[in-house]
DNA sequence: AACGTTGTTCTCTATTCGTGAACAAAACAG
DNA sequence: CTGTTTTGTTCACGAATAGAGAACAACGTT
């Protein structure tokens, strides 16, 4: 593409670059790990913070992510009904099976919680909110795969390196692709042990009033407790997809 | 300044606009609120949609926030380690007065809310988390102005148009300076009926280990519920900003 | 006290950003 | 269903500027 305007992406490749590091960054460092001039970061920190999506810590002169960051994200919350639209069902779903829901949606080639609820278990497994993860990495993820034109999924599962997160892992193109079109005969998905071994997620999607899936829910916890009682805990989690389509207009065919 | 890479500011810009608006906006309507052509604003549109920035609904081809916010929303919060810091002291504040507490940070010229405890009333009052206000217009705020240098004091005050939002309400600058004097002298405010009709805030001072004031706590509540405990809730509140003090490693004189 | 950093400023040219008009594709009204 | 308006999208070009690179100042370290 040149239809980019090229300052403009360097910015938001700055703010991102803070995802993944330490709280605070210098000029230096950003000029490095964004490949530019220290003259021309210096430039894009200071348009950033009179915006205020950067700030200077006066003391260490080190930079920051500003607060319009906070507002926008929250901005992006309150959008997003389906988060509200999807809270009193995951509080059902925790209550009945007694370990995590959350709920996944697609974000062009990522996946992303955007809500949950963590189980009662003095113990228990919980997931970041709001930080992507590839599509093929987890239940949740999966059925949101699932559902998407064939071309679309080649495309993810030739990109990515595919790393086995555990022994257990796919290893093959193949094998995930027989996955996807089971996922889709069968309407939910039961994953042990793959990205991460001992945790079983089970998932289903949600479908809206034009049939399309527009997020999955899914309900995570410790293989030994989960898979003992995995029928169970499939029929209360594809009982939640099945009410919230519904309300969504969704009507099954 | 013309240290400023203006596609980067007209992106911050574009971004911000949301935060006043309707969850999607179009092409044409950005085009007006940012008086740029339509075909900058789609340009900046696409670039800030291939880094998650916006997202744009197939159906309607308007304009939304998108997820990338999300996680440096949530990166910021995770950053900002006094508000994990305030949690346990915003708790017992709120046990011990009944009321809304409030921790209130300064980000250049704004003020904004970073951690709030509600009160256990059924009918209480809440604030909005995240959104900026301006540095004179509550009592929380006012005492972070306090403790700025004068010429900062004057450039906020002369720069908005002080609206009166209540009767009560203060009308001229040299009003509010006195006031901030008063704040510094005996280290609080006690602001009734001011920016809100009816609502009452006892605010305190919170310094670091330099002497400097990072933030402020507030309790807020009706004024004729805190109006009559004024005393007992403004012994709290010192009590409350002492010990955050003392923790940061503040030592009174 | 000398060094190696850091963040910041500066100048200059190749690059690109933003305009304005033309386009297609919906949404609308009659 | 059809003409009309408004939408998002594309394009080409000239003016504006983004980014490189070196020099600077202000640190902290040795």
């Amino acid at each position: 593409m040149d239809q980019v305007l090229s300052s403009v992406r360097n910015g938001c490749r700055l703010l991102k670059i803070f995802l993944d590091s330490p709280k605070e960054l210098g000029v230096t460092e950003l000029s490095k790990k964004l490949q530019l001039s220290k003259g021309a970061v210096h430039k894009l920190l200071s348009t950033l913070e009179s915006e205020g999506f950067i700030r200077q810590n006066e003391k260490t002169k080190q930079y920051t992510l500003g607060y319009t960051l906070l507002e926008l994200g929250t901005k992006v919350l309150t959008n997003h009904d389906i988060v509200d639209f999807s809270k009193p069902f995951l509080d059902q779903l925790v209550s009945r099976t007694n370990e995590l829901a959350v709920l996944c949606v697609q974000d062009s080639k990522d996946a992303i919680y955007v809500a949950k609820e963590d189980s009662l278990h003095p113990v228990r497994f919980t997931v970041e909110s709001f930080r992507r993860f590839p599509l093929y990495s987890t239940s949740a993820a999966r059925v949101l795969l699932a559902y998407q034109p064939e071309e679309f999924q080649d495309e993810i599962l030739q990109e990515h390196p595919l790393k086995s997160y555990t022994p257990h892992s796919y290893t093959s193109v193949e094998q995930i692709k027989e996955d996807l079109v089971a996922i889709r005969e069968q309407g939910y998905e039961i994953s042990s042990n793959r990205r991460n071994t001992g945790v079983t997620g089970i998932a289903a999607p949600i479908f809206d009033s034009t049939g399309h899936v527009t997020a999955s829910v899914s309900v995570i916890g410790p293989s030994d407790r989960v898979m003992p009682k995995k029928e169970e805990i499939l029929q209360e989690t594809l009982a939640t997809v099945r009410a919230m389509s519904a309300q969504l207009g969704y009507r099954m065919s």
